[in-house]
DNA sequence: CGGCTTTGACCTGCGC
DNA sequence: GCGCAGGTCAAAGCCG
């Protein structure tokens, strides 16, 4: 899970579930409200049923039940706006090839012959290694793509070329602590930093990345602060990936080895229901982004990323049994720590 | 030693 | 043509 994830008292996962101004009268656990398999010892503490600890059941039957409908409907509302997205892109596509035919496969990896470079640049010759299937794990929503098999990404310049041929582009927000300075987005791919320049705009610095993972990778990220909230990496995502994503253990281990608590631990349920969500809520980012025109209202858009991240969050947990064998093992110790008959021994 | 980051220089396109 | 700004290159240095 993100660091700051931690540290966003909105998002803080209270693990008090509405028991603390009752905690101290009732021992009793939770337990019994889900049976999974797990790492919950269930008879640690006799099972009397307390009708507030059923009402508190009920209530958070309720709320996963409500959490579900609502997971449902974010899922069909997804779903249209991707069909509308490629309905739109098929749109632009067929419009671009009435107007410029011949537009889209003008690049063939010819590089800009002034260019200063060493003759021997591998990059350049692009090895003939067979492309991967297009096997695109993400940036779904997209524009008109140049056909060719390379990409269209050579100096695409915002105002002027970017109408005609553009590379895929997707925008994502992601909260980073302000302390941190390295412009690091993890999404689960390897990227490789090129560059970085201070722009006019904003006096944050600018990354620029390519994927590393695969050298013949047209997909380039740009990432820098948001002028508005510097706490807010805004990442720019150029072109699509043409390999799948990356195994997932690279960038677990890197975000372990990013944060503070480098014990690697071995993936837990949780956590990976943490990291499904990490992506849904990805997606979800640029289907709102996408609603948000050209990322002006960047600092509105990120408020309700955050709020967004956090329902999810809530929802994802709670459907996640084993999230909810943890949240009964965390109740439980503390009920039983606060238990009177813990002080008797 | 290979891969990555840093960083100054260079290239390119746009506006005046 | 010139200046500016964004984007990229590549040498040097760092790190595991």
């Amino acid at each position: 899970m993100d660091p700051w994830i931690g540290s966003q008292p909105s998002l803080s996962l209270d693990l008090h579930v509405g028991l603390g101004h009752h905690h101290r009268h009732q021992a009793q656990p939770v337990v019994a409200l889900v049976k999974p398999k797990i790492l919950v010892e269930e008879n640690f503490l006799p099972l009397k049923k307390d009708p507030e600890v059923a009402g508190l059941e009920a209530e958070l039957q309720r709320v996963s039940e409500e959490n579900r409908r609502l997971g449902e409907m974010l899922r069909e509302v997804a779903a249209k706006y991707e069909s509308l997205q490629g309905q739109y892109s098929d749109m632009t596509n067929a419009a671009n090839n009435y107007s410029h035919p011949s537009s889209a496969s003008t690049e063939g990896g010819s590089v800009s012959p002034s260019r200063k470079r060493k003759s021997s640049d591998s990059l350049d010759g692009h090895t003939p290694s067979p492309p991967p299937p297009p096997q695109l794990s993400f940036v779904p929503e997209q524009q008109a793509e140049c056909t060719s098999g390379e990409p269209c990404n050579k100096r695409v310049r915002p105002a002027a070329a970017s109408e005609e041929c553009k590379p895929v582009v997707s925008k994502r927000y992601v909260h980073a602590d302000p302390s941190d300075l390295s412009l690091v987005v993890k999404d689960g791919y390897q990227w490789r930093k090129y560059g970085q320049k201070v722009t006019k705009d904003n006096p944050c610095p600018r990354a620029y990345f390519r994927c590393s993972f695969a050298p013949a990778c047209p997909v380039k990220k740009k990432v820098q602060r948001s002028a508005e909230d510097r706490t807010v990496l805004v990442a720019t995502y150029e072109g699509e990936h043409n390999h799948g994503q990356p195994p997932p253990a690279q960038p677990q281990q890197q975000q372990q080895h990013d944060g503070k608590n480098g014990a690697a631990k071995p993936p837990q349920a949780p956590v990976a229901a943490a990291a499904a969500l990490h992506q849904q809520h990805q997606q979800q980012k640029q289907e709102q982004e996408a609603a948000v025109v050209n990322g002006e209202a960047a600092a509105a858009a990120s408020e309700l990323i955050r709020r967004n991240l956090a329902e999810q969050m809530a929802m994802t947990l709670t459907m996640d049994p084993s999230f909810k064998a943890a949240l009964v093992t965390a109740l439980s110790g503390r009920i039983f720590e606060l238990s009177p008959t813990k002080d008797l021994n």
